[in-house]
DNA sequence: AGTGGCACAGTGGTCTAACCACCAGTCCAC
DNA sequence: GTGGACTGGTGGTTAGACCACTGTGCCACT
């Protein structure tokens, strides 16, 4: 859709949000742990170098992702993001290497679970819509086919449709969850996919079972797909 | 585990965390529609009552739900939640009425999938300590059966358990994000599990499937419990 | 000894008033 | 027509002050 151009853009970002980075990386690596308190604003904006305003405008986004709680009169507690956070933190927590394996590992079961059963869902329940927006993100793929990254991106875009033909806005939403990941580790889920041609084939294949109202075959084909590159990765699924 | 007091807890709210539920409650039922632009800060703060700086709080919480973008020089702009947003709104999402049933079934219908594969990882992987884990909650619903909100509140501690038995902790980030909707329709949620000598019942049979690593009997006892309530609320499932 | 009231120090919450930085449109000089 | 300067509108950041809440310890009273 978009050309892709040759310059990087250049970041520019606000200072809440490098605060945001910096205090988040620090607790998602265990730097703070769950219970301790954080420094009162007044000193630890001192030493980010920033004033309260800054840092407060940090902390309520920290807050909004479950990482701290701030309280009125006491301080801000670090709080077990293993307890509170939701997926939104996916995407750092895989950045901190620190059992990476296993977050990636536990992301793809669980793209696999949901994924198969989406597959289900949109047969029983694709519009004519829905299914002409298949064709067209297929028919795009076939356009690009020698491109994996491109192929990966639409790989997304083709599960988005999914979720809009599965009718259930609650998995859309999960798929937003995972959007960035998934755009952010192009080569990664480039590999796991496997060469374009399969991945447009299968597309295709998923497509028809979806407009044959052919819920299990459609069931078979995610399956197959979504495992195969666990499979490929990890080696034997258990 | 805590016990209850007859009162309830006085409110205090921060006013960038009120501004937060105004502000997100008119996008998410529409006042604000994908694209419009928000009035400019010196403007909305003069129209809440409040500064500038207590207003900045409450955008960098909507933007970490990813409900607004702000620019720099240019100013705020609504984003399709329905595209952007994750998990986190399903909580504010299901107080606006609005397609409320949709919404429902779809998080239903989520909490069936995941369960039911939950239930099987959990029976392929819980340790001595997971299943330690899972025998004290059930436990402890048999000593608070008669009451229905208690026993559906260890109905999700008893589904963290087994998130935890999976070993997967994307799916524990992933029930964190639902863990408030289930709290806060305490009602809604007991009348759907059922009774809770049922609820009871097939905590106690999941546990010995899971226990005995029969992963097939343990996923088709929660297939079963988690469609049930849907059947019961929704009328026959697809 | 137990109770309630009070003062104090520490910390988050809010406000005010500037000024800096970025963006888009306009107009002008070349 | 191309590049540069100007300008108005908007977000980003700063500084310092003051308000509000929490916990602690002391004290007076019972």
């Amino acid at each position: 859709m978009e050309s892709e151009s040759v310059f990087e853009p250049i970041e520019k970002k606000r200072l809440s949000a490098q605060i945001v980075d910096q205090l988040r990386h620090r607790i998602l690596s265990g730097g703070w742990k769950p219970g301790e308190k954080l420094p009162p604003e007044r000193e630890l904006s001192r030493s980010l170098g920033v004033t309260r305003v800054s840092l407060r405008e940090a902390l309520r986004t920290l807050e909004g992702e479950s990482l701290i709680e701030t309280r009125h009169g006491e301080g801000s507690l670090v709080r077990d993001f293993t307890h509170s956070a939701g997926l939104s933190i996916l995407k750092y927590l895989m950045r901190v290497d620190f059992t990476q394996g296993d977050i990636l590992r536990g992301a793809l079961e669980l793209r696999a679970i949901v994924g198969t059963e989406l597959c289900r869902m949109a047969a029983e329940r694709a519009t004519e819509q829905n299914l002409s927006a298949l064709d067209a993100i297929v028919a795009e793929e076939e356009r690009v086919v020698g491109d994996p990254i491109a192929v990966q991106r639409l790989d997304f875009a083709f599960f988005v449709a999914m979720a809009d033909a599965s009718q259930n806005i609650v998995i859309k939403l999960l798929l937003n969850s995972t959007r960035e990941i998934y755009l952010e580790n192009g080569e990664l889920f480039a590999m796991l996919v496997g060469p374009g041609e399969a991945v447009v084939a299968t597309h295709r294949a998923i497509t028809e079972a979806v407009r044959r109202r052919d819920a299990a075959e459609a069931a078979r084909l995610g399956r197959e797909y979504l495992t195969g590159g666990m499979t490929r990765f990890f080696g034997e699924q258990e």
